[in-house]
DNA sequence: GTTGTGTAGTTCAACTTCGAACTATATAGT
DNA sequence: ACTATATAGTTCGAAGTTGAACTACACAAC
């Protein structure tokens, strides 16, 4: 394979991948109560799954996004009052994340309003091509934030 | 596999997904000349792929967006004169986008600042399993893409 | 040829994203 | 203790994204 060729076949992932990305936030989204945005979705799910209590940066850097916006995440969360922030008492200039009955309910029913859109997708796209999938995505997501650590490093970044 | 864990198998699947789209936007945005996004790139590299001349409709339609989102990316485009509009001559409603000779060498350009990237990734993702995963992500674009008419038929779309 | 319906593209407003600068607290070195 | 440096989080401003409403043209029906 050519130089050339490589790079179109990485191309064509990243691209086929971007356009993934945007179909399942715009499914997703349409899906959601209140207007929604996929990460509030996103941020409630982690919260349920891994145990609430977290702080903000632990969340930014689990969802590989800048502190500012899971900042704006977080107060939108806290606006529809689906989360709590509370004081981090081992750490005064932490917080730390708690989800509210509400928010644990709002994740539930947005889990069962989606439920029917991903089921048509495992019907075209069946469960055992997913798990086929996921440990490469898994890697490739891994090589990727390598990446863009070098990428800053090179441009003068901390 | 309990319905719990096909769901949650899909949200892992698209949860990478999303994180990698975001992370090579990331990473190609510190490449891309002045200031440039990635739909830039992006759209300069499919006129000079497919051939320019192109109507913004079929630009919008290849990635994906709505039209509005295409109006925005083309006329930063032909802001930084990377690309020039030119009337429809087989229809009054229509326009055509073509590229300049700053939109060509623009696309080289930023290939070129993208290669050590793209070598880095490839080292450790090799080319193989890039070649092994795009025909399931096709696949899963192209499902996902009728998902979402169903979504807005469901819900009172045309 | 007028009228109705459909399509291409833009405008507008609300919202998300995120780098840079800032505040507040923590911790190490002396 | 005091100072320097690092870290958690917010604020601010600039830019991207997009649904809805709008303008302009096309085309079929009559």
């Amino acid at each position: 394979m050519t130089d050339d060729e490589t790079t179109r076949l990485y191309f064509a992932v990243l691209n086929e991948i971007g356009i993934i990305a945007q179909l399942s936030r715009a499914v997703m989204e349409a899906r959601l109560p209140g207007g929604a945005a996929l990460p509030h979705f996103a941020v409630l799910n982690h919260l349920v799954r891994v145990r609430d209590g977290r702080t903000p940066l632990e969340l930014a850097r689990a969802f590989q996004v800048p502190k500012a916006t899971m900042t704006h995440t977080l107060s939108g969360l806290a606006a529809r009052e689906l989360i709590e922030m509370r004081p981090n008492a081992s750490d005064g200039r932490s917080k730390e994340v708690w989800l509210t009955d509400a928010g644990r309910k709002f994740r539930e029913d947005a889990i069962a309003a989606i439920a029917p859109d991903v089921e048509a997708i495992s019907a075209a796209f069946t469960p055992d091509r997913a798990a086929s999938i996921l440990p490469h995505l898994t890697a490739l997501r891994k090589v990727m934030d390598d990446a863009r650590d070098a990428t800053k490093e090179a441009s003068g970044g901390a």
